[in-house]
DNA sequence: AAACCGTGGGG
DNA sequence: TCCCCAAGGTT
């Protein structure tokens, strides 16, 4: 493909962009764009680690709570681990939490609180990768640089027909992405095929009909482009047991435990449980504990049932494992699902105070 | 470098 | 019901 056709491809998205940019609270649309709008790097920031590996949809809410709550990254930085892991709480994968505050205070501490604007200095900042590098520094700083999702990775694929399966193939689906990247409106055009791909380029039944790129689509021409891309196959989810012990003292305090800081739901809320082996395990509380169902929930590697027992504590009780934390300082929303899920089940189970 | 890391919605 | 997958990063 000569330097031409690429930018004439370009363009077309673009123009397909003008008309078709999806609203959301993150973005600046580019009609403003255009006036010399740019948009807050924070929020860029904000807004591409919450949409790692999350939808649009599922991150609305939580942008809106988190710059509501921390309209900047110095009051970001400034934030309790708590408060911000409760935050987060729902959204899943939550050492995109972790490294959200680490990255906070990065940029404080060793930046003037101010995001390195380019590319390159941005992928020195903990949970800001090659794909979130290039997604600030395009869409906040208009640097050419060539973001990589799984919408372009898809849109690649079937533009250029590429038949090997991911993820082996994506040095080469990268290095097409970046023949295509303009060098005006970069920031735009990131957003612009990633919507094509959110939109039109989609894995089941792509809208063809209406694609600014269906002319140029070597997968269409061959008929193959809801075959694209292939991927290598994924291995069968194991089934994990565990155990799980709730305790309501006579104040309504419940007993609850900060989870390790590394791992699965690192840093979280939760309650007292058992290793997931399926051995069970010892009780924090000598209590006349009773079974109050089970909870089943699907992680990305494997599922899990847990079984839930509950008791009501004395005031005097002294747990092994975890604390009594204060009825009003107890949120269920601060839980990660799978905890929240135990703690719906078993709350009218437990004696309210 | 393959494995690990959540959750909810759509087909 | 079950599988796929979503604006990936870290180790």
């Amino acid at each position: 493909m000569r330097d031409s056709d690429a930018s004439a491809l370009a363009a077309d998205l673009l123009d397909w962009y003008d008309r078709n940019a999806r609203s959301m609270p993150w973005r600046v649309p580019p009609g403003d764009r255009k006036a010399g709008i740019r948009p807050d790097p924070y929020r860029v920031w904000l807004s591409e680690v919450m949409l790692q590996q999350t939808t649009v949809a599922a991150v609305r809410d939580y942008f809106r709570r988190f710059t509501d709550r921390w309209p900047t990254v110095a009051d970001l930085a400034a934030a309790e681990d708590a408060a911000v892991m409760g935050e987060w709480a729902g959204l899943g994968y939550y050492a995109r939490a972790r490294n959200l505050l680490a990255c906070a205070r990065a940029v404080v501490r060793d930046h003037g609180g101010v995001f390195p604007a380019t590319r390159e200095g941005l992928l020195t900042l903990p949970g800001i990768g090659p794909y979130t590098a290039s997604a600030i520094a395009a869409i906040a700083h208009d640097e050419a640089a060539t973001v990589v999702d799984g919408n372009v990775e898809r849109v690649m694929s079937r533009l250029w027909l590429v038949t090997d399966p991911l993820p082996a193939s994506k040095p080469e689906l990268t290095r097409l992405a970046a023949i295509l990247t303009p060098a005006t409106r970069p920031g735009d055009y990131a957003q612009a095929v990633m919507d094509l791909g959110a939109t039109i380029c989609t894995p089941r039944n792509p809208a063809c009909g209406i694609c600014p790129w269906r002319d140029p689509c070597r997968a269409r021409a061959e008929g193959v482009q809801a075959t694209l891309p292939r991927k290598a196959e994924k291995a069968a989810k194991p089934v994990r047991q565990g155990v799980l012990w709730i305790a309501r003292r006579a104040d309504g305090a419940v007993l609850v435990e900060r989870r390790a800081e590394r791992g699965l739901l690192g840093g979280m809320l939760g309650f007292v449980g058992s290793d997931w082996d399926g051995a069970g395990g010892d009780a924090p509380l000598d209590l006349p504990w009773r079974p109050a169902g089970e909870v089943r929930h699907t992680f990305t590697h494997f599922h899990l049932i847990l079984t839930l027992m509950v008791a009501e504590a004395g005031m005097d009780a002294r747990p092994r494992r975890g604390e009594f934390l204060p009825r009003d300082a107890f949120r269920p929303a601060d839980l990660p699902t799978v905890m929240r899920k135990a703690h719906d089940l078993t709350a009218a189970a437990l004696a309210s105070p």
